[in-house]
DNA sequence: TATCAGTTTAGAATGATTCTAAAGTGTTGA
DNA sequence: TCAACACTTTAGAATCATTCTAAACTGATA
């Protein structure tokens, strides 16, 4: 809880009630693939109402900081992610399902990159189902 | 123009003037990223006035029928591939800006599908800028 | 402890997309 | 040829995740 604060300051990030109980829900250890509703629900059920704004306000604050990131995988929802180390995603759109790939993945054979431009990230999104 | 009519019977699409005129302008050979608001600009120069309802009707037809494919880049907007062959894209969120990657791509140091699942298609997306 | 910038929140607004239901059209069998 | 009907188009309403507004609240600081 201290260190939930600290963390949050060494983030330059004021330690509210609200992020506090948002950071230790997030960031206890476990990796987590959460949207703004996943989040307030898991919250819900453990009795810390937090309003849907707060929440929204809460998880971008938190991924300009660098504490999430952000995955587009659908088209009516936005996942973040606690994994912030680079890694890949195996995904069912049909079961709303994530699971991280963090073995060493090479993509090979990339052109070249288009003129001026820099690679900022390699996705590989491995869809599964159909 | 009878071309296209075909094209959309053996398809199990009715050539309507909507269709004819949409499908006239996606498949003309040039491969094409578009959004439904693109498309309708697009048509709008040309002259061809068609709802915004019967863009999204005929852009889901289509990709329902496998004639385009569709690409989750942004969590505001759909984007259609003409392109339907596997492939593989450069994206720039800044720029809007989307090119192929024909070549062959490969993606080694996968680990195992998980547990009766099976592989739909691997996406490879290399973010450009940030 | 007063002050103030930063934060939370209810509720309104936004905007891409989907839905509704009424009018229009392509297909087809007689 | 054309009536009949299933399929399609469309204006406008609805949906819904997300963002915005502006007023109340709170953490940090001196
Ligand atoms: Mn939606
Ligand atoms: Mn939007
Ligand atoms: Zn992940
Ligand atoms: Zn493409």
């Amino acid at each position: 809880m201290n260190d939930i604060k600290q963390f949050l300051r060494s983030n330059s990030l004021r330690p509210t009630k609200q992020r506090i109980v948002i950071a230790g829900y997030l960031f206890d250890g476990t990796d987590k693939h959460i949207t703004a509703e996943s989040l307030s629900t898991e919250l819900t059920k453990r009795k810390h109402i937090i309003s849907l704004a707060t929440i929204y306000n809460t998880l971008h604050d938190f991924y300009e900081n660098g504490l999430l990131k952000k995955l587009i995988l659908s088209s009516d929802r936005v996942y973040f992610d606690t994994n912030t180390d680079d890694h890949h995603h195996f995904y069912s759109e049909k079961d709303q399902f994530l699971i991280d790939i963090n073995k060493n993945i090479k993509v090979n054979g990339l052109p070249k990159t288009p003129k001026n431009k820099k690679i900022n990230k390699i996705e590989v999104i491995v869809h599964l189902d159909k």
